[in-house]
DNA sequence: GCTTATCGGAGTATTTCATTCCGATAGGAT
DNA sequence: ATCCTATCGGAATGAAATACTCCGATAAGC
């Protein structure tokens, strides 16, 4: 699932990094299904790893939320750029939203407002947010798009997916998952159908929920300014 | 959203029954959202009731959460009934979809393994899925449905979406999710497209989930038989 | 005005969790 | 071969959260 950069090193250092992965990926599965509130035990029990090694690298829980929202902006914002370099652009927004549900990306979600967001996080998120509405602007102009759908309608529909699974998911989960990602992406193409019920959703209520509780988070009110 | 007997009732007895329904509207919102681990004082304080008041009704958590899970059972088996009387296939699976999702009936998964299921939960849920593969059957035999979705896949489609929502949900995230269904249930109508990838969700991965770890749940297996 | 069912929330014992500490293990240098 | 040290795993700890209980306050019904 995560890309590996592969710089081969030896014996420790080669565990301590394989390490490292295995305790983002499992802090991933962990969080994305359970929640921000989840213990950090699972977190290592599920990469296999002890508390000790955990953490060695992130001093903290809102450390390794941190890193792990940073993590899933970058995947994201790689994926974006693929998408945009497609041939096609349905092709690329629809590999583009597979791509995110697969590792997860909207997983943030519901780890908005548990951690206090840095600028770093702000300026991803923004770039992030930027690149989706070109991919969802190439595909309607390119007409495969339903014309009603918005850049924060697939924002919603990535992370929608992206919390689905069982706290142990199995391959039948994920079957299940591609079946009903197949059905909504298969909804999202241009058709003469129905048009959307109710309002395209809004950007200040996509921003809202990572206001963290007690203190002013002034990037988020620059950003709604 | 919860429908009322309407029994008129005075003075305290009718704050009681009221006070009831005030209890089951927000541990299902609180459930839902986060999942079976969620304090009952969140339950408490989102009915706008004293710890008191809900303890004097529901013994334990655990009796809150099989009411709660019986009832959406039942509110879910009505709408299926309501499906079939229907005049039209298609509107009445769609209109099913759309009254589960907005009790949440779909709520039930995350719950799933937190309680142990009694013989007469197992007798409901039974029913449900016998009624859901009625208005599967007649919706795929009168042409609106797409022949390769399953009973299952709308089963997990419900969960899906039942599961969606913030901690504290706003008319906006029901907006979004209102949005997010109509182009799912868009993707659901028969209609020459790709065919769905994996294969068919089995019951025994739908049913499995609701082992309780530790005392072997006898249902299950003669369910599986 | 009195009785009593019901209400709300502070109090308690228990559990869960984040974080720390330390003995064990095994690369890698001498 | 042997010692040194970085890394590992998980038990120990103190703090926070949580299920559940208890009780004084409130107001309906007579």
């Amino acid at each position: 699932m995560t890309e590996r950069v592969e710089r081969p090193r030896r014996g420790r250092q080669a565990e301590a990094e394989r390490n490292d992965w295995l305790v983002l990926d499992a802090a991933r599965e962990v969080f994305a299904t359970r929640g921000a509130g989840a213990p950090i035990a699972a977190v290592a029990e599920r990469a296999g790893v002890g508390m000790g090694s955990l953490y060695r690298r992130y001093g903290s829980k809102t450390e390794l939320l941190r890193r792990l929202c940073m993590l899933a902006m970058e995947q994201s914002a790689g994926a974006a750029e693929a998408a945009l370099a497609a041939p096609d652009a349905w092709d690329g927004l629809a590999g583009f939203v597979r791509t995110c549900v697969g590792f997860r990306s909207g997983a943030l979600g519901p780890l908005a407002g548990a951690i206090e967001t840095t600028p770093e996080m702000w300026e991803a998120s923004r770039r992030g947010r930027d690149l989706l509405d070109a991919i969802v602007d190439r595909a309607h102009r390119d007409g495969g798009l339903r014309e009603d759908v918005t850049a924060l309608d697939v924002m919603w529909l990535i992370e929608l997916f992206s919390r689905w699974g069982a706290a142990r998911s199995s391959p039948e989960d994920d079957n299940a998952r591609q079946r009903l990602l197949a059905i909504a992406l298969d909804g999202l193409r241009a058709r003469g159908t129905e048009p959307l019920p109710g309002t395209p959703p809004s950007v200040e209520h996509y921003v809202e929920r990572w206001r963290y509780p007690g203190r002013v988070t002034q990037a988020i009110d620059s950003e709604l300014a």
